[in-house]
Order: structure tokens, then C-alpha cells, then sequence
DNA sequence: TATTGTTATACTCTATAACTATA
DNA sequence: TATAGTTATAGAGTATAACAATA
């Protein structure tokens, strides 16, 4: 009940702030949002489906469809049929998307640490915790 | 350089959360997300044109039009002429704008405590203060 | 001539619905 | 018949450009 602003507006502002910051370095790295949070979700996994692809980043299937295109034939990632069901495709990173994935990452760590700078450690560490135990919650 | 998540992809997600969970309560109170922007905007001080209007809430002026006639349709706000230039409209919550605001802000904060439930206290303090320190730098 | 608010047009993005190939 | 992937169509949302009123 204090003054402070609404929980989703500083979300929503800083969600922004983040996509700005991070479009530069994206670029460098020809590499768009969308590929990027393609990337970063095939990192632990592979996706035995586009559609369970398409579900955890959110989007629809449809969608993602000429930005898998475009991945792979960039070689950042592989379509394979999946053996078992050859209707399913079994998305995967490359050697190549996953060293692109690290080195952009890289840079955006960086950058946040230099955004995150003004805050004192010992709250920086506070926030980062709180922070990804809600994003976890929030699926 | 931790294994944690991305601040981008942290933040979207808790916007998104955020947003889903205003949408019932805005729509108890016959408001759009935008219209509540718009209304908080309105709060501190009344907004000497429509032009900086959409600026500050980050929307084209030709945008926020439809919202406006429908706000002022509903008496939710008011738009007068300048009298020092009459090319301008001075923007204003009207009182019953005013009260819809509190009232639906008051049931997002409930949402929002709820939300916050599970964060231990002293932690919850850090996290808010810092947030809204980075929201306030974020513009 | 320049600017505010407004309206109209074009464009992009998103969602929905067909289509194919497998099962 | 049902489902994964794909393509095509329709609709919503957004940006740009023209217009009227005032300065």
C-alpha cells in the first residue's frame, strides 16, 4: 500500500529497457529476439517437437516456423525426424548455434552487470535471487 | 555470469504474469490495461496536451485518441481547451476518474501482495526497492 | 509557416483456418 | 480419424501520412 509504482508497469518498463539494451548486441550476432529466445530454449534440451517448442517460449507454431527456417539454414540448429514419429521434428542447436548462444549471452551478461551496477552488492544479490525464484514461479 | 535466467526474460515473464493478473480486475472496473495507464498517468498532475500524454505513457498520439473519447465519454477524465492556446487540451481526471483509480489500484496492490506472498519480508523490501529504483532509471 | 488534435491510409503482426504427410 | 508441420487467408494492431483549426 505504499506509493511505489504498480508491479507490472516497472516490469513492463524494465522488460523494455532490457529488449533495447539487448538489440544491439543481438545485431552484432545477426541474430533477432525471437532467435535468440529460440536458442536459449533449445540450450539444456533439444525439443522433441516444434510445437512443445513453440509452447515454451509462447508463441504459436505457426510463428516459429520461418524463424526455424531461417535458423537452419544458418546451421544454428537441426530439423530432424524423429524415428519413432516421422510427423515430429526433433529441434536441436548445432555446434554452431550453441557457440553463438554463449558468445551473445556473454555480452548481455556484461551489459547487465553494467545496468545493475549502481545498485550495492549485497541487495544486487538480494534482487537477482527474488527476481528469478518469481520468474521460475511464473513459468 | 551465474546460470541464472536473462533480466530480459525474467522481466517479460513477470510483466506477462502481471498483466494476466490485472486483466480480471481491470475489467471488474470497465478498463482496458490502457485505459489504467492512461488514468495513472493522469494522477500526480493533469497533462497540459495530448501529445506529451502519449509520451510519457509511450504511445503514439494517434493512439490514444479512442481511449480518450472513451474515457471522456464515461467521465473518467476531461478534456478542456487551453485558454493561452487553444490548439492544446489540457487532460484531467475528473473525481470519478479519480475514485475508479483508487479502487482498482487498491484491488491490483491485494493481487500483488498476494503475489509477493511467499518472499520472505526483509527480502520482499530489498527487492521492491530496488526494482523501483531501476524502474525510476528506466524512465 | 508551424503545431495540436484528428482522421484516413498503408503496413505489419497475429490468429485462424485449410492443406500435406504421416500415424 | 487424428496429429505435426506447413501454408494461406483474415483480422487486429501499429505506423505513416494527410487534414482542419489555431498560432
Amino acid at each position: 500500500m505504499t506509493d511505489r509504482h504498480d508491479l507490472g508497469a516497472a516490469f513492463g518498463r524494465l522488460t523494455r529497457a532490457m529488449v533495447e539494451a539487448e538489440e544491439p548486441i543481438l545485431r552484432r550476432h545477426d541474430l533477432e529476439m525471437w532467435d535468440y529466445v529460440l536458442l536459449s530454449a533449445l540450450e539444456s534440451a533439444a525439443a522433441p517437437t516444434q510445437a512443445e517448442l513453440a509452447a515454451t517460449v509462447r508463441r504459436d507454431k505457426t510463428r516459429i516456423i520461418p524463424l526455424l527456417d531461417s535458423l537452419e539454414e544458418r546451421r544454428l540448429l537441426s530439423r530432424t525426424p524423429d524415428p519413432a514419429d516421422r510427423r515430429n521434428r526433433i529441434v536441436a542447436l548445432t555446434d554452431t548455434g550453441r557457440a553463438v548462444l554463449r558468445d551473445a549471452r556473454a555480452e548481455i551478461r556484461r551489459m547487465e552487470a553494467g545496468y545493475l551496477a549502481s545498485i550495492p552488492a549485497g541487495e544486487r544479490k538480494v534482487f537477482l535471487d527474488v527476481l528469478d525464484r518469481l520468474a521460475a514461479a511464473a513459468g
